[in-house]
DNA sequence: CCTGGTTGGG
């Protein structure tokens, strides 16, 4: 009926030029339309209009279920009565937002949070007297502001949220902030502030009625943010400053803001005690001060009655854990991990803890346990974080009531115990089952029973390394992303791995146990990040299986060629195929295929044929090991395009992400390599050098050494010894600054020693022995602090440390009192300079789960 | 608006 018709024709006009400036592939505005049914615009989609004078008054396009594109057109200006515009969540392609919007006058609520806006925020927008309500935050928004005084001018704001807006040059933010006296939430969280605060304006008071402050990840210190907000004591009620520079103590006055209920203060630089006036603070719900360096102990926070939240994870709170938290009724979380509590724990801590859904106090080694046998604790939590306490040597077994458990980590906690098997069916009818188990490094013993039919299909990840179960590997949940077996004993074949699906596996890590026979056909149809089954004896051809990252098998008895279907996993960063029996020639896939190879090591295998110059293409190879093997020809020239040996390592390229998930219990896993160092081969768990390395020793190599060889100027070590290698030394191998060991011994190198070994500052070994070297030896300080042996064998070679004189020099003196006797200096003194002087960066096969800190064994050290 | 994290939505 046409009465019914109450949009005003200019209006939807309007609209219809709006609609046609935006791409709607989502039929967002399907209702909106020139049809005689769609005549009425105040029916259309996120319009509303006013009652009596029938103006629009609310048009919101929020595309929340679908994104809109294109432009927003200039004829919005028509709907002048409009109160509330919300064009949130669409793609507008990193477009400004019109200044026109400004001119809306009557604007009470703006939201253009997340929409791909870029560029100035249109200081217009002060215009709009009216705004109570502002959105222009999120990170798919790159906005900037360099001066906010446009803001000041809006006094009837209510609500900003400047989130993640650049503000780098907005250095009186905070007088504008503070004359917005009708402020409620404020949300400024990574916008960049600038740390240094002018002072407070003289007319500033704290008569406003600020509720929320969210100020997350902008690098302020204490100096004056903490005087600024306490003002607001009777109002605020919400906290958050994580992830900036706060420093010193927690001011006392903190505790007059007696509204806070939630105080967030993660990952600044908070030092001291908590302060006890916080125990006033009777709404405090929520309190987290991890990532901190608090000190003492903290009986007075039991007093807030009203936690439901408490983290105290990463500080440095030493003592007992006051019994007093007991009496903590609401808590629901509970973190007081990686400190230095000393306590022992007994069921009066959770007397009333009724609501307890996750406990972590792992990392504290002072504490333990004294619970009765019988224990049937007041809660049911979900997660259960106990890892380096002195939990055993029983495993506990009050965990049995605990039938929603789902995470739980027990690992280093001196437990000397069988496989409590209850563990997996603790409640399987009632949907929940343990998803994340880590048992690790304690002294669990015994054959693990076949409890495959006890899995519900939620499993996860499950880490038993470093303890002493045997027998056959049992029959693994299905479903399971992450399995750490590896230092056990477990033996005999791994059919088992075959009986249940395992398509889900991400992570396998059977190393260093006594595994043999071949591995079953199901390795085929698995898709894996890391394969490592290092330190057995398995044997057989290694099969067509699928890894993304990482490739372990040394140490087996794994025979055939490398399989070619691994050529298609060019994100491959590690393969150890070392000493096992394999044959073949290097294929020249090696290096088309692997472009993001750190690390090779083929040493001690059966490999025959010439060194393809293909592998010159792996320019982030850090380690090329080829010893040990048959291989002949010459060495490429080409070697000065491994470029990861010519330039410091950019750290950020090995950030391998995410390994194995969210869990705080599943962390990583152990990432192996075996690296022949100085004549000793060394396993690196969890790290890798960051030693450059090139090793073709024991080979079958002819030629001479290629000038190249000296651009790689971060190679800390060269072994090219027992090959027919010949010719004369590179005359610039003084380049080689990094070289810590050298050695080109038993080849048939001929001519004089290059002055430039004498400029090997860095040298520890030295080997030349066993070659045709002639002349004398460079006479440098540095040189002779090696022994006779590193010259011996040449015949013609003469001078110091040799007891050779060479033809018109003196006598030289006795070489013994200047070293030992097999080329190394003493090893009490070199010991091992890479390590010694933190020359080995551990790499990073692993991920930093949330903002929880990096992952304990698979620590990338960034500093 | 709510939420919560080196931002993401209904």
């Amino acid at each position: 009926m046409k009465d019914d018709i109450i949009c005003l024709e200019k209006e939807r006009e309007a609209l219809l030029k709006f609609k046609d400036g935006l791409i709607d592939e989502y039929g967002q505005l399907s209702s909106w339309g020139n049809q005689k049914d769609k005549e009425d615009c105040c029916k259309w989609r996120g319009i509303i209009c006013d009652n009596l004078t029938n103006h629009i008054i609310q048009l919101d396009l929020n595309g929340a279920s679908g994104r809109l594109r294109g432009n927003i057109s200039a004829q919005l200006l028509e709907i002048q009565h409009l109160k509330h515009l919300n064009l949130s969540f669409n793609d507008f392609n990193y477009s400004k937002i019109p200044q026109f919007i400004g001119s809306l006058g009557r604007l009470q609520y703006l939201d253009l949070s997340d929409s791909y806006f870029s560029g100035e925020i249109p200081h217009h927008l002060g215009n709009l007297s009216e705004l109570q309500f502002l959105g222009l935050g999120t990170c798919s928004n790159a906005l900037t502001s360099t001066n906010l005084d446009w803001l000041s001018r809006i006094h009837s704001l209510r609500y900003l949220n400047l989130g993640h807006v650049n503000l780098t040059m907005a250095t009186n933010w905070l007088q504008t902030i503070s004359k917005l006296i009708q402020l409620k939430v404020l949300d400024l969280s990574e916008c960049d502030l600038p740390t240094v605060l002018p002072p407070l304006p003289s007319t500033f008071n704290a008569s406003n009625s600020l509720y929320q402050l969210d100020l997350f990840g902008n690098n302020l210190s204490s100096s004056c943010i903490f005087h600024w907000f306490v003002n607001f004591s009777s109002s605020l009620s919400y906290i958050n400053l994580d992830f900036n520079k706060l420093q010193g103590p927690i001011p006392d006055d903190i505790g007059n803001l007696l509204s806070l209920s939630h105080l967030s203060l993660i990952d600044n630089q908070l030092e001291g005690e908590i302060p006890i006036s916080l125990g006033n603070l009777s709404s405090l719900s929520y309190l987290d001060l991890s990532f901190n360096q608090l000190i003492g102990i903290v009986p007075h926070l039991a007093l807030s009655s009203s936690l439901r939240h408490l983290s105290l994870y990463r500080n440095m709170f030493n003592g007992i854990v006051t019994q007093s938290i007991g009496s903590l009724s609401k808590l629901e979380y509970l973190n007081l991990g990686s400190n230095h509590f000393e306590d022992i724990i007994t069921e009066s801590h959770f007397l009333n803890l009724s609501q307890l859904q996750l406990l972590d106090l792992s990392h504290n080694q002072g504490i333990s346990f004294d619970f009765s046998l019988g224990w049937n604790p007041p809660f049911q939590s979900s997660r259960v974080f106990l890892a380096g306490c002195k939990v055993g040597p029983h495993f506990p077994t009050w965990l049995r009531t605990q039938t929603t458990l789902y995470s739980l980590d027990i690992s280093n906690a001196g437990i000397l115990d069988t496989f409590p098997s209850w563990l997996w069916e603790l409640s399987p009818n009632l949907g929940h089952n343990l998803g994340h188990l880590n048992l690790s490094h304690n002294n669990f013993h015994g054959v693990l029973q076949d409890f495959s039919s006890k899995f519900s299909t939620n499993f996860y990840s499950i880490d038993l390394s470093f303890n002493h179960f045997s027998g056959s590997l049992p029959i693994l949940p299905p479903d399971a992303s992450f399995l750490h077996f590896s230092n056990n004993k477990f033996s005999g074949p791994i059919t088992n791995l075959c009986n249940e699906t395992i398509y889900d596996l991400e992570y396998l890590d059977l190393s260093n146990n006594l595994l043999s026979g071949q591995l079953p056909n199901c390795f085929a149809n698995l898709q894996l990040d890391i394969l490592n089954l290092a330190h057995n004896n398995f044997s057989g051809n290694i099969p067509s299986v699928s890894i993304r990252m990482s490739l372990h098998l040394q140490n087996n008895s794994f025979s055939g060629e490398i399989p070619t279907s691994l050529s298609d996993f060019a994100t491959l960063a590690f393969i150890d195929l070392s000493r096992n029996k394999l044959t073949g020639k290097i294929s020249t896939w090696v290096g088309d295929s692997f472009i993001n190879l750190v690390f090779l090591s083929l040493r001690s295998n059966e490999f025959f044929g010439s060194i393809p110059s293909n592998l010159c293409y792996l320019t982030h190879l850090q380690v090329l090991d080829l010893s040990l093997n048959n291989i002949s020809g010459a060495i490429p020239k080409c070697l000065n395009n491994l470029i990861a040996m010519v330039q410091e390592v950019d750290y950020g390229m090995y950030h391998i992400p995410n390994l194995s998930g969210g869990s705080e219990s599943a962390r990583g896993g152990s990432e192996s390599a075996n690296v022949m160092w100085k004549r000793k081969e060394r396993e690196y768990i969890n790290t890798l050098p960051l030693v450059k390395l090139v090793d073709l020793s024991s080979n079958n190599l002819v030629g001479n050494i290629p000038a190249e060889i000296t651009s790689l100027v971060m190679l800390v070590g060269l072994n090219l010894s027992r090959n027919n290698l010949s010719g004369i030394l590179p005359a610039n191998i003084g380049r080689l600054r990094s070289l810590d060991f050298l050695d080109l011994s038993r080849n048939h190198f001929s001519g004089g020693i290059p002055i430039g070994v004498s400029q090997l500052d860095q040298l520890g070994v030295l080997d030349l022995s066993y070659n045709n070297l002639s002349g004398k030896i460079p006479q440098n300080i540095h040189l002779q602090t090696f022994d006779a042996s590193a010259f011996e064998g040449n015949p013609d070679l003469c001078g110091l440390p040799l007891n050779k004189t060479c033809p018109g020099d003196e006598i030289p003196q006795d070489p013994k009192i200047i070293g030992n006797a097999n080329g190394m200096k003493d090893p009490n003194e070199e010991e091992d300079k890479l390590i010694s002087d933190g020359f080995y960066i551990t790499m990073a096969i692993g991920f930093v789960f949330g903002f929880w800190g990096v992952c304990g064994t698979l620590v990338f050290n960034n500093s």
